[in-house]
DNA sequence: TACTATATAGTAATCATTCTTATTTGTCAA
DNA sequence: TTGACAAATAAGAATGATTACTATATAGTA
């Protein structure tokens, strides 16, 4: 039985708060909430901004503070960028990027054969590699028609 | 005739200054000198220090320019990284990196097999690639051992 | 050499991120 | 159900990287 990814990322909450002593507070659960629903890789301002609808009075503090908690814990990961803020990944699945170096949107693509390539031995001696990502850079479709 | 790295850097400063109509200072010059000996990824403050050795004056607000001035003209470029100090990439060759997620290093390596992966037709759908890199995370030796 | 557009140094302003503190709240044991 | 208390929050200040400003200096050119 494959679980509803919601569910999923609601359960994991969960149980990452349980395992580590964390309280259910409703602030957390919004973010939680918003995160599920993110098919971008929002900024912590955008999370913010998309929280407060629900709770107009959470602190910019503690919805910063949740998505370094949320990111410790595994709940979302970063993604890489170029020096600028971060951008929050909501999406737990293996995956791939493809970047648009004009707008700076970050699009998810799958691929097996991408995650299973081999990792070369000069690559092996430099350390034990933990994830593979290949990141696809170019101009997307909307940015190249203007 | 394959040329020397230093030349290929140089050659290339002088080549964009003069394609952009840009003077060619002392402070360029020294920037460039550092990136040319960079064997690392280095932030804005290391070259700025690494510079300041051979030119005690020059202020970092000019390093910073000239790095984000190289950058544009395609003389360096950034590397990804998770929203923290932008590093600047002085290895224009194609390759890939191995990052250690604990010492936050990164490794250069080449490999044909990376240059080549097809894109799918997926990533395909969302725009033209123009750059493909491997990002391999991971601990690197040095890390594991403590 | 003298001219002029460009570049620089020094400093201030901005913006994301992190820290501090007083107050509030979720959890749990009684 | 209640009270104690560790943990979490809001608000705002501090920090640190980045960017903008401006008076002065300089590279390139005739
Ligand atoms: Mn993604
Ligand atoms: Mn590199
Ligand atoms: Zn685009
Ligand atoms: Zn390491």
């Amino acid at each position: 039985m494959r679980l509803e990814k919601s569910q999923d990322f609601t359960q994991l909450f969960s149980q990452k708060c349980a395992e580590h002593g964390l309280k259910i507070t409703p602030q957390r659960s919004a973010v939680c909430a918003e995160l599920m629903k993110a098919k971008d890789h929002p900024t912590a301002d955008a999370v913010y901004k998309r929280v407060r609808e629900k709770l107009p009075n959470i602190s910019f503090d503690t919805v910063y503070r949740t998505l370094l908690l949320f990111t410790e814990l595994g709940i979302i990961s970063l993604v890489e960028g170029y020096g600028e803020q971060k951008r929050f990944e909501p999406n737990l699945h293996q995956h791939h990027h493809f970047r648009c170096v004009k707008c700076r949107k970050i699009f998810d693509f799958e691929s097996d054969t991408y995650d299973q390539i081999a990792v070369p031995k000069e690559a092996r001696n430099y350390g034990t590699v933990i994830h593979k990502r290949v990141v696809l850079e170019g101009v997307c479709a909307r940015c190249r028609r203007t």
